[in-house]
DNA sequence: TTAGTTTTGGAGTGATCGATTTAAAACTAC
DNA sequence: GTAGTTTTAAATCGATCACTCCAAAACTAA
């Protein structure tokens, strides 16, 4: 046997994902996850390969940890009416980095997914699991009886899906944590479920 | 008098656009952006000081050529109702870039607006000259007899710019030209003007 | 204790980053 | 033509980039 790694993995990838989270790919240096990380480039390299391949793994820990977290306490049961629209609103509020941040995902999509295909299959995958769960979630609605039945679930949640990226490459450019854009916010989600 | 220089600013720009439009800011190197303008790095820099300065005015020139060019275009008079669609449409359509390049002010809303103050203050103006166009058409549509008259036009058009770029988002991760998503994206707006 | 194995920290790699400097080139005014 | 001014292209700057290498450290099995 041989010397066991002094660190845990999953800290280190948590560390990780809040610097690309914070920088985006490219604007991540080596120097900033060996301080995020608190482990040297030898360590590093040596666990995770490259810079490239660590961020794919963030990546994943993030679509796990994060959104597949949020789908699951969200989404899953309960009053679905209400579920989805904190869904929605939890993408907003849930950040533990300093304001407007807003989502890996869509950072990842406009930095990385048009010239790196395998990062653009992987979130079209992840995008189409939320739309799937979304779509999930509204047939419940319509069961029971908060959302019309006559309404197509999968191009509301596709709608629902749009309006949630939208609003938050908005919330880059505008402080959206007040109480009025919440309000406003609130009306636009409703006007498509009611 | 002195030497005149040899190049067409508005071209440089141009060609500067095409660049960080394509790789985003960080990811462009004054070596690309050599190449794409002909111009050695003396000139760059005598002309327009520093990258930074470059960028902020590829990003006033985009936004004037390419986004107040769209509104002028679609919004400003005609049938709203078919304007706001085109609009919309147009924004998948008309890149001059290969595939899924969408939108550089959703690009720099994610990728520079949370770090830098003043990207952040001129992106905010520009989405909101994005939502009073749009406001100002719906009136318009409203007062044709296309949209009801009694939707908020300016939560309307909040509703529809999310929409937008949410949709740009997306066509990141996704080929959204063929005729399903545009059949698709239609019934969504649709479902969001009637 | 010793042999065997893997991790660790950090020095060091060439390449490239944005930016500067420089002297020759190219123009105008006179 | 000459003086004066600005642009140009290229060499070059120190800093930083992602990454590699290696000897010392830290562990286990025997």
């Amino acid at each position: 046997m041989a010397r066991p790694k002094i660190y845990d993995e999953s800290q280190v990838l948590y560390a990780a994902t809040m610097c690309f989270w914070q920088h985006g790919y490219s604007s991540t240096s080596m120097k900033n996850l060996e301080t995020a990380t608190q482990l040297s480039s030898g360590s590093l390299y040596n666990s995770f390969g490259s810079k490239e391949q660590l961020f794919q793994l963030t990546l994943e820990f993030y679509t796990e940890k994060v959104v597949g977290k949020r789908i699951r306490k969200y989404l899953h049961d309960g009053n679905a009416y209400n579920g989805i629209k904190e869904f929605i609103f939890h993408c907003f509020n849930s950040t533990p980095l300093p304001n407007n941040i807003a989502c890996l995902l869509v950072n990842t999509a406009t930095e990385l997914a048009p010239h790196e295909v395998k990062i653009k299959t992987f979130l079209n995958k992840t995008f189409r699991h939320i739309d799937d769960a979304l779509t999930v979630a509204v047939k419940r609605g319509q069961q029971q009886g908060d959302i019309h039945a006559d309404k197509d679930p999968e191009q509301l949640a596709r709608h629902l899906s749009f309006l949630l990226n939208g609003m938050l490459v908005n919330s880059k450019v505008t402080n959206m944590q007040n109480a009025g854009w919440k309000n406003s916010i609130d009306k636009i989600v409703s006007s498509v479920l009611d």
